[in-house]
RNA sequence: GGGGUUAUAGCUCAGUUGGUUAGAGUGCCUCGUUGACAUCGAGGAGGUCACAGAUUCGAGUUCUGUUAACCCCA
């Protein structure tokens, strides 16, 4: 055993790393394939690489690493799966970011020198992010760390884009997509955020080419108008019926569009007339489809209008070139010059926005590849229906359902560098495109060298799709897929659902023959303490780390578990923290005095039956209770109430009681009853922090290799066993406990010092109680200041100058002569009465209700009955008081 | 427009299949350095469980509606 004084107060900082690396180099993290037990295993949802963990993360390691812990110390043969994700458009932004502070970027530094930056880059973040987690006592296994650009992560990417291009999920096509005119690139439905912006909508008139008349429309966009090439209406709009089919002028430009229906235009909306352009809304574009409207785009990549504009006429050319918003101003003022724009109102409506930037995304028409998704969706969904998929908390299962049940195509190519490149070649010669596994060098269709590879990358999330089982060394049949995929559970934040999740589902199913995990664990997002989302603009996000240093691993990981519920957000308090810290400290402490007494501690000893005092009895099956609570809290999810059952065992019965109880015996002079309360309190201890060691690591760890323990670490050691209930010794001891805290509670009453002793009287009528209590007088001596104590026998009279409580079996006097004001103890007395009498109102009630004894369980209707009768002996016994006392 | 979450003590939150006088942490009040811990101990005050119905012998808990806040999707 290790050198037992322990520092005064809990500082983690002396151990927190210590017994990190002694773990780690232990090995104890490693799964190995082939040893016993059934397989448990996590794949990490791997972080950015970009940057470092926030607390969301912190929040997401702590759940994994508990379940892993846990079911380790079950046996079961458990692997946490590390690594990072590369993280396209975040990261490339990143080193942008710093070329562009260097005076150059990455066009200038060309597509090789430029990777080997973002390399180094990844290089550096990614070692941080795992010293992050480290710091968190995080549990992986190291060895298998993976990273999703790595080379076996590669392969299986390029295996899984070639199969489906082969199977013809996956195409080219030009499409309307969403594009991020900063970051440059397209983006997929779910990478666009909606917000609702206060904005206006613009009336104006389209006059006929062959009349005096004109149609009005209105629109929230008016710059795209030199885009339109129609105007739609519903077919039943009767407003519209008879010009349906005439050809209309677009003001400015004067280009001729028809006036046509559509099923999708809502009439209630504006005017009933909506202008088309197809180039700049996904709408328009499929109204355009429908109806063979030209595309026109007016508005380029970077969201400044086209120079092509200066084609159509002087008056349109003005506007090449502008930004998109200047533009809108320009032609708003135009369009009311010459009268086209009736009337301006205010208007609120959902924008999209990069989720990346914030920029607000413009819908361009560019050629990209897309999955196609049904016949992809549709297993996914089955699997959770099934049941082969579990959700919890089980609401997120409609969310998911829902949104694979609406499913679009997915755009996967990413005009960035960083990433995984498409593997497709285009033919210069005969245009014939190349998708393969190898690299290659000549058309497989004509054998031309004049080929040229794709310059887009993947969607990063193309590759997260896969993370379950190309972290296993898919596609190989490796004995790590065979033993740990299906992974156990997935650990996740909902706001990943749809990106993530229901992607994997959908490719694990494809790919790996099987689900990716059996269960699908939701936590919530961690806000400010003012419930705002952490975020870098608001600089109000605060640093796990920071925490960690300040307050120890343990201390956060306890705090973010506990006070909240599966899938609900949560607000971070540094107070809590605090708070949490306290419990730290208090274990530290219960275990400094354990530690400084064991000193004495014969450590072969080992009580016998009859050594067990009543105390022992109860705080040993008080830990059998925790124990199994806990561990049914563990199995089905519910971790914070877990936890907080082990703080409530551990500051509440075995700190504030137990410890005390012991204490006369630790400095008494029977040797036997010495160590056999030095053996109930260190095995409880350990046993306890076998409980607590998924939640509090480390701590655990220090402390359990000074307490007397076997094995070689408690990280590796075993589950706690069923132990014995002995609820007649709860009985007892709740009584002695309850005799205690109503002694104190009628000495404050009265401002008599807690210290000071004063003679109590005991009437016990529960006759069972007798020699329980008299047996363990000196709990009231040391607890309550009670001494000395005497019992009242049947014939004695109660005792007039005292002070008197009732609990259940046992009358409690304070003969304080001198300190009673006799008025004031009946109208307190009075007062409880009223109390008691109002508490079992709703009890007699109950038992008056026939219905009641006749419709409700038998164990219920005891239960009222026995509350009732307990309570009308307490009742009876205030009155007989009450009326003793009037008599004075 | 569709869907979801939340509403319990001053504040932050628990309360798992309906069944004690609804709990904890924190804050507040009174007392206390008795051989682990003042990052502590003892005691106390504080709640019409958002509102209205329904089901039930019995509802903080189930159902319906209303209100408010937040979120997702379109």
């Amino acid at each position: 055993m290790e050198e037992k004084n322990i520092s005064k107060v809990y500082e983690p900082q002396n151990f927190e790393k210590k017994n990190y690396e002694f773990w780690e180099k232990s090995k104890f993290f490693h799964a190995d394939v082939k040893a016993d037990g059934e397989p448990y295993s996590i794949v990490i949802p791997p972080p950015n690489v970009t940057g470092q963990l926030h607390m969301g993360h912190a929040l997401d390691e702590t759940l994994q690493d508990i379940l892993i812990r846990y079911h380790r110390m079950r046996g079961f043969n458990t692997l946490w799966m590390p690594g990072c994700d590369h993280a396209g458009i975040a990261t490339q932004a990143r080193v942008e970011e710093s070329l562009r502070n260097e005076g150059t970027n990455r066009y200038e530094l060309g597509r090789e020198k430029f990777l080997e930056r973002v390399w180094q880059w990844k290089e550096k973040y990614g070692s941080r992010i795992m010293y992050q987690l480290r710091s968190l006592g995080s549990s992986c296994d190291w060895d298998r760390e993976r990273f999703t650009m790595d080379e076996g992560c590669s392969k299986a990417v390029r295996e899984v884009f070639v199969s489906l291009y082969e199977e013809g999920l996956i195409y080219r096509g030009t499409r309307i997509t969403n594009w991020c005119p900063k970051c440059n690139t397209a983006l997929s439905d779910i990478e666009v955020e909606h917000e609702t912006e206060q904005g206006h909508l613009w009336h104006l008139r389209y006059p006929f080419e062959d009349c005096n008349g004109y149609v009005e429309v209105a629109t929230t966009r008016p710059e795209t108008m030199l885009g339109d090439t129609g105007v739609a209406v519903h077919p039943d709009d009767e407003r519209y019926k008879n010009l349906v089919g005439k050809t209309l002028i677009l003001p400015l430009v004067g280009r001729k569009i028809k006036l046509f229906a559509d099923e999708y235009v809502d009439k209630e909306f504006g005017t009933g007339a909506v202008k088309v352009t197809p180039s700049h809304d996904p709408n328009d574009f499929e109204m355009g489809q429908r109806h063979n409207l030209e595309q026109i785009k007016v508005i380029e990549n970077d969201g400044t209008m086209s120079k092509s504009l200066a084609e159509i006429n002087e008056q349109v050319g003005k506007y090449a070139g502008l930004d998109r918003y200047e533009c809108r101003k320009k032609i708003v003022e135009d369009l009311e010059a010459i009268g086209v724009l009736v009337s301006t109102e205010n208007h609120e409506h959902a924008v999209g926005h990069c989720s990346r930037c914030g920029t607000v995304v413009e819908p361009l028409i560019s050629e990209q590849w897309f999955v196609k998704m049904d016949s992809l969706a549709k297993p996914a969904i089955n699997a959770v229906r099934e049941g082969k998929i579990k959700f919890v908390p089980d609401r997120f299962t409609k969310i998911y359902e829902n949104w694979l049940e609406n499913i679009r195509d997915w755009c996967i190519s990413r005009q960035l560098w960083w990433g995984h490149r498409i593997p497709a070649w285009y033919c210069d010669d005969c245009g014939h495109t190349t998708v393969s596994r190898e690299d290659v060098k000549e058309c497989e269709h004509c054998h031309s060298k004049n080929i040229y590879q794709d310059e887009d990358v993947l969607d990063t999330w193309f590759s997260s799709a896969l993370w379950p089982f190309e972290t296993m060394g898919w596609p190989e049949n490796t004995e790590e897929l065979k033993k740990f995929y299906p992974t156990s559970v997935l650990v996740t934040g909902y706001d990943i659902i749809f990106f993530w999740v229901a992607r994997m589902v959908m490719m694990g199913l494809k790919f790996g023959g099987d689900v990716p995990f059996r269960y699908v664990f939701i936590h919530g997002l961690i806000r400010d303490r003012y419930g705002r989302k952490m975020s870098k603009s608001l600089g109000n996000g605060i640093d796990p780390v920071e925490i960690i240093d300040k307050f120890g691993a343990d201390t956060l990981r306890f705090m973010l578990i506990t006070g909240n519920t599966p899938g609900n957000d949560m607000r971070f308090y540094e107070e809590r923290v605090e708070s949490a810290r306290n419990f730290a400290n208090k274990i530290w402490n219960a275990s400094r005095y354990l530690l400084m007494n064991l000193e004495n501690f014969d450590e072969n000893f080992k009580p016998t039956a009859e050594d067990y005092t009543l105390a022992d009895k109860w705080i040993l099956s008080r830990l059998e209770k925790t124990r199994k609570g806990v561990t049914e809290n563990l199995d089905k999810f519910e971790l914070g109430e877990a936890g907080r059952m082990i703080y409530e065992f551990l500051w509440s019965e075995y700190c504030d009681w137990y410890i005390e109880l012991t204490k006369a015996r630790l400095y008494g002079d029977d040797v036997k009853s010495k160590q056999t309360a030095l053996y109930v309190l260190s095995t409880v201890l350990e046993k306890t922090l076998r409980l607590l060691h998924p939640f509090m690591p480390f701590l655990t760890e220090e402390i359990w290799q000074k307490l007397p323990h076997e094995g070689k670490s408690i990280m590796v050691a075993s589950w706690v066993e069923k132990m014995e209930v002995d609820e007649a010794a709860e009985k007892s001891m709740t009584a002695i406990m309850e005799t205690i805290k109503t002694i104190r509670n009628l000495r404050a009453e009265i401002g008599v010092q807690s210290r000071k002793q004063s003679e109590v009287i005991l009437n016990v009528t529960d006759k069972s109680l007798v020699e329980v209590i008299k047996s363990n007088e000196i709990y009231l001596n040391r607890l309550a200041a009670a001494e000395p104590i005497k019992f009242l026998s049947v014939d004695d009279a109660k005792p007039e100058h005292a002070l008197s409580g009732v609990i259940e079996g046992v009358e409690i006097f304070l003969p304080l002569a001198g300190l009673i004001d006799v008025d004031k103890e009946v109208a307190r007395l009075q007062k409880e009465l009223d109390k008691l009498k109002n508490g079992i109102a709703a009890t007699q009630n109950k038992l008056k209700n026939e219905k009641f004894i006749s419709k409700a369980p038998e164990n219920v209707v005891q239960a009222e009955r026995d509350k009732l009768a307990t309570a009308q002996e307490k009742i009876q016994s205030v009155e007989s008081r009450i009326k003793q006392l009037a008599q004075i």
